[in-house]
DNA sequence: GGAGTTAAATTTACACTGTAAAATATACAG
DNA sequence: CTGTATATTTTACAGTGTAAATTTAACTCC
């Protein structure tokens, strides 16, 4: 058996430790300097190491780095749509919570969801080079294609699912999206246009349901 | 009366003319290489001058020539949604016509779309500072507000106007945006959900019509 | 033709960025 | 201590936006 020599390794669990922490100065720096505010030289100096030192962890560079930050969004917008109590009893209210709780995330943390979303990161990676970030973005669809899926099956829908989920997803996210780009008109806020919107959407939805 | 002597300055239609050359060589740029393309070295070996030429026309520097970029793009898409003739007999079918065109307009320049409402331009100017920008994203919404005004008064609608404004917008937006960001699912194209959200846009906006 | 004057344009220089490469420091085994 | 493999830092470089200094060009008057 041959010995090895030299400095012990890091420990799988360190590296990931050390990963999530880069990620999390990253994301602050983001949320109050917004994109020009990170850069590699801000994030050592908030850990208090060497600009080269995120090299170690995330061999890839400045991209790497940003779709671990993206990743830990999707993360916490999982988490956060999974929160909501799965009331079996009104597929109509759940699917209509779920609206809620996408737009209520977007007001509360507006700096994830730009994350996630806006595409204001210079080097932003495509998520096909990053499965974790690819799985994280899956994970956010899961909850709300079961619902819809559900209120499809249950109201013998004349409607696919998978069509008719994607343009629901797209009505709440185009709002969000034009609010946070501050092209909401009017002055209106979008916690007035939310229940006109889930009106208009589940209006849509039953007149397309033959029983 | 005293004689000014010197070089004579620049007439005010050579100076716009400049600048517009200037924001199509950065909009050429942005096309073919993304935002990281767009830079001052670039456009003006585009434009076969030296990098700081531009400052003699854009005197806030990169930020002005991206907000002139994206003045531009405005403007074409107001002539796209201008070009929809205006047929008073059936404000539904036009309403469902500004909606296709949206979304055609995204499929045919989706680089213009992405100047517009994507946040990729990392010194992106507010459209506060630069009444240009303003003015071209409110011709954008000119149109689309006469005509749902027309529809919700002609129809008697129990809605707000403006509000439904919004909501109809915002949907439509949030298809676009999904589709040019790659987060459509099951590979669905997005010429197959429009008709699904059309539908259920206009079912739930006759629903909540008193007549 | 020059001067003189003013605008236009370029050149230079600087503080940033991400990051490749080289140098250094650190932690272990014998 | 010596040797070795890993961790970290230091140095260096190409590229960015742009402020400041410089040069070039165009025009009027003598």
């Amino acid at each position: 058996m041959m010995t090895f020599m030299g400095r012990q390794a890091l420990t799988p669990q360190d590296l990931a430790e050390e990963k999530s922490r880069i990620a999390v100065a990253a994301r602050e720096l983001f949320e109050q300097g917004g994109a020009d505010a990170v850069t590699l030289r801000a994030i050592s100096k908030s850990l208090g190491c060497s600009p080269m030192q995120p090299y170690r962890y995330f061999p890839d560079g400045k991209a790497e780095i940003l779709a671990a930050v993206r990743t830990q969004a999707f993360d916490r917008f999982s988490e956060w749509l999974e929160d909501i109590p799965a009331r079996t009893s009104d597929d109509i209210g759940l699917l209509e919570a779920y609206c809620e709780a996408y737009v209520q995330f977007a007001l509360d943390d507006p700096a994830s969801f730009r994350l996630m979303f806006g595409q204001e990161l210079s080097s932003e990676a495509s998520e096909d080079d990053y499965p974790e970030l690819a799985a994280a973005v899956a994970r956010v669809r899961a909850p709300v294609i079961d619902v819809i899926n559900r209120v499809v099956v249950t109201r013998h829908a004349d409607v696919d699912p998978r069509k008719i989920g994607q343009v629901l997803w797209a009505s709440v996210h185009g709002l969000v999206m034009l609010h946070l780009a501050g092209h909401l008109q009017y002055g209106e806020r979008i916690e007035n246009l939310v229940p006109v919107m889930i009106a208009t959407l589940r209006e849509g939805l039953l007149a397309q349901t033959s029983d």
